[in-house]
DNA sequence: GTTAGCATGTAAGGAGTTACATGATTTT
DNA sequence: AAAATCATGTAACTCCTTACATGCTAAC
């Protein structure tokens, strides 16, 4: 997840660790802001394996304040992490979303698989949830009741979110990628 | 995480770690049902605390299905894990719903302050929300913002539910817990 | 009698966190 | 000149997963 957050924050903007750190909050939306102490052992990494470079100048004018960015095999991993549907039910909801905020470097046709594939996720998990509630409405207490409810309420709202941006891909077709929201003004 | 669901589950009937396995997808309507790589060890390290019990009969009639139940030692361990409110972004949402699914074993003042907390977080997590969307609106991309948009949703829906519960708690004071939904026919 | 599902476990590893440690730069 | 905050890093640990390994029991 990390490595697929910073990747895609680096490949809008060069940026240094610290900096990295808020996008990843505010930017994204995100519920989970890492830690510095998976922030930078993971830039690190992947500094390792070529992904992402920085310009760390040797003399002494300008020390501390890293910033990286991504390099073409950086980018071919980022591909690659947004291109997996996989492992749906444990990485989740967050990863999904994550990807969701990178779709405009997705190929379209992936774009619909991965909402597809989230779809079809989410449609059987209520499934699911729905044959619990029948199996166990009796024997349940309020409080249950509730958050099975509250689950069975979110997964209908994301099944009618994904047929919506499923329908917006279809909508724009094969024609021009919406990268901004129209300029309009400018 | 695990050892609160063990132990909540145990609580309401003593059972073998198979059995534990599934009413943790079922019963708790959980996104997350964890694997046996996990279950064993935390069932073994609950028995080495003397968290629970099982009867493994020595006698070599009746050989596996440990079945474990909760001892006076594993209760309260269950209401120490209950009452932390702590670490709210991190642990977040599903230790919350966790809670709430053992929210009958959990004094009324306590379920109080657990919603009240869980609505604090949220009403500050929509407030950032809001921030960056008029910091960034211009600078985003479709995705981005329907990203935003679902995550501001979400936690306004969240924060009208949490109401509720609080409401609910209001009005049943400090009169009878609801365990169950009403007897009605029985 | 063999396939499917019940039942339990271990070892290695992944992906993060917390706590600690340090030092530069900006603001007051 | 002190305090805040910018900026980077490491070590130990937590909590879980995957993959492996084993054997019983029920159904077909």
């Amino acid at each position: 997840m990390l490595e697929m957050a910073v990747l895609g924050l680096l490949k809008a903007r060069p940026m240094h660790g610290y900096e990295l750190k808020k996008h990843l909050s505010d930017e994204l939306g995100f519920f989970r802001s890492f830690s510095y102490g998976s922030l930078y052992p993971t830039l690190k990494r992947l500094e390792a394996t070529g992904a992402v470079q920085t310009e760390h100048p040797k003399d002494e004018t300008t020390r501390r304040k890293n910033v990286y960015r991504v390099t073409p095999r950086g980018e071919a991993l980022l591909d690659e992490l947004l291109e997996e549907s996989g492992a749906v039910a444990t990485e989740g909801r967050e990863a999904f979303m994550l990807r969701l905020a990178f779709f405009r470097y997705v190929k379209p046709e992936t774009r619909r698989r991965l909402l597809e594939g989230r779809r079809g996720y989410t449609q059987e998990r209520l499934t699911k949830l729905r044959d619990s509630m029948k199996r166990l409405r009796e024997r349940m207490d309020a409080y249950s009741l509730q958050l099975m409810n509250y689950r069975v309420d979110e997964a209908e709202k994301d099944i009618r979110w994904l047929d919506d941006l499923l329908e917006n891909e279809r909508r724009l077709g094969s024609e021009a990628l919406p990268t901004r929201p129209a300029p309009e003004g400018s």
